[in-house]
RNA sequence: CGCGGGAUAGAGCAGUUGGCAGCUCGCCAGGCCCAUAACCUGGAGGUCGCCGGUUCGAGUCCGGCUCCCGCAA
C-alpha cells in the first residue's frame, strides 16, 4: 500500500482525495489545505471542500498559512517516518517549496485541468471556454519546480459543449480526473509508465483572474463576448457598468448582424435588451441582474429599467 | 456589529413638500388586419414585507423586526 500525501482545497480537488481515500492501493496519511476563509456577506469562515471530505474519513489535516510552518510542525514531520511515496496536488492554490516535491520518493504529481501544455496557469477552464476550444481534457503530471511544466504521465479528453460554463466544464473534469488519478499513480509508482516531457514549444498559459476581468469590452465580437459570460460563470462574473451601478450579465446570445450603431450601443431587439459588439456583431442580455436585484430576464429587466435606451440612441433604433 | 442597494397587482418598476394606488408588460373579454415583439377598446387583479409610533390623515416621517441582493475579503 502506498503513502499518499494529498495537497488540495476546493471542490475541483474534493473528488480527486475522496478516489484515493476508496482505492485500496492507497493510504492517505495526511491532507493539507487552504485555511480556513472568511466567506458570504458576514465574513463566516468557511472549511474548504477538501478539509470536510478528510475530516470525513478521520484524516489529519493541516492548515498552514505558509507551507514553511510545516517544517516546525511536529506532527506533521512525525506523519513523514517511515517516508510517503508520493505526494498529490490538485488545485491547492499555493505554489509548493522545493524541499517538499522532494519530499515524497516518487515526487509530487498533479493533475491539471487542461490538456497541457496548452492552457498552464491558474485558470484553465475559463481559458478553454473563451477561446472557444472544442475540446479539453485533464493532464495527470510530476511537479518541478516551473508552474504546470513537469513531465507528462497521462491525459484524458473531455469533448465541450456549447451550453458549457466553467462550473458545469470543471464537474466534469473533476470526475474524469478522479478516475483517471488512480489508475496512473499506480501505473505510475508500479513504473509501468514513464513521466515523457511536455512540448514546451506550444506552451500557452492563462492568468490568474479577477473581478475586473468580467468587464465586458463591447469592442470583442458577440462570439467572444457570449463565451467569456460563460467561461466566467461562476466566477468572477461578466458585468457592464450602468449608470453608476453595475449589472451583471449570467447569461448572452449571439445574435444577427443588422443594427447600425456604434459598438457598445444599447437598444432593443424585439424588446430584448441587446448591444452592438465588434465587427458589426449583436448580443442579447437574456438572463441580467441588476446591483441589488435578483437574477431577471432581459424582458423583465427593461420593463422596469426603461432608461436602458439613452434618448440619442432610442431615436436611432426607432429609425431602424 | 466590514460597506451598500432593495421589498408597492402575476413580472419588472415609478410614486414629488404626508392628501383618491400609478407605469410598462402579462392575463381576461371584444374588435381589427394578408401580415407583425402587432394594433384598438374595455376589464379583472393591491393588507404598499411584518410589528409598533407620530398624525385629522402614512406607500411616504420615526423606532424595531424579517427576508432578498450588490461590493469587499
Amino acid at each position: 500500500m502506498f503513502r499518499i500525501i494529498f495537497f488540495g482545497t476546493s471542490d475541483f480537488a474534493a473528488p480527486h482525495l475522496d478516489a484515493l481515500i476508496r482505492d485500496p492501493s492507497f493510504q492517505v496519511i495526511a491532507v493539507v489545505t487552504q485555511a480556513d476563509k472568511p466567506v458570504g456577506r458576514h465574513a463566516e469562515l468557511k472549511p474548504p471542500p477538501v478539509k470536510l471530505l478528510a475530516q470525513r474519513f478521520g484524516i489529519t489535516v493541516f492548515q498552514p498559512q505558509k507551507i514553511a510552518e510545516l517544517k516546525d510542525d511536529a506532527r506533521f514531520q512525525n506523519l513523514l517516518n517511515p517516508r510517503p511515496d508520493v505526494g498529490v496536488i490538485v488545485s491547492y492554490g499555493k505554489i509548493l517549496p522545493q524541499w517538499i516535491l522532494d519530499l515524497p520518493a516518487f515526487g509530487i504529481v498533479n493533475v491539471h485541468a487542461s490538456l497541457l501544455p496548452r492552457w498552464r496557469g491558474a485558470s484553465p477552464i475559463q481559458a478553454a471556454i473563451a477561446a472557444g476550444d472544442r475540446k479539453t481534457g485533464v493532464t495527470v503530471m510530476k511537479i518541478d519546480a516551473e508552474m504546470d511544466h513537469g513531465p507528462l504521465l497521462a491525459t484524458e479528453e473531455e469533448i465541450m459543449r456549447p451550453e458549457d460554463t466553467a462550473g458545469a466544464l470543471s464537474m466534469r473534469l473533476a470526475r474524469r480526473g478522479a478516475a483517471l488519478l488512480p489508475k496512473t499513480l499506480a501505473e505510475y509508482l508500479n513504473k509501468k509508465i514513464l513521466p515523457t516531457e511536455q512540448n514546451h514549444a506550444k506552451a500557452i498559459y492563462c492568468k490568474i483572474l479577477t473581478r475586473d476581468d468580467g468587464k465586458i469590452d463591447w469592442n470583442r465580437t458577440s462570439s467572444e463576448i457570449e463565451r467569456l459570460v460563460r467561461a466566467y460563470d461562476p466566477w468572477p462574473g461578466t458585468w457592464m457598468e450602468l449608470g453608476d451601478k453595475r449589472l451583471k450579465i449570467l447569461k448572452a446570445r449571439i445574435r444577427p448582424n443588422d443594427a447600425a450603431f456604434k459598438a457598445g450601443t444599447r437598444f432593443l431587439w424585439k424588446g430584448r435588451p441587446s448591444v452592438k459588439c465588434g465587427q458589426g456583431t449583436v448580443i442579447e442580455l437574456e438572463t441580467v441582474q441588476p446591483e441589488g436585484k435578483i437574477p431577471m430576464s432581459g424582458e423583465a429587466f427593461t420593463r422596469g429599467y426603461q432608461n436602458w435606451i439613452s434618448l440619442k440612441e432610442k431615436l436611432e433604433s426607432e429609425m431602424v
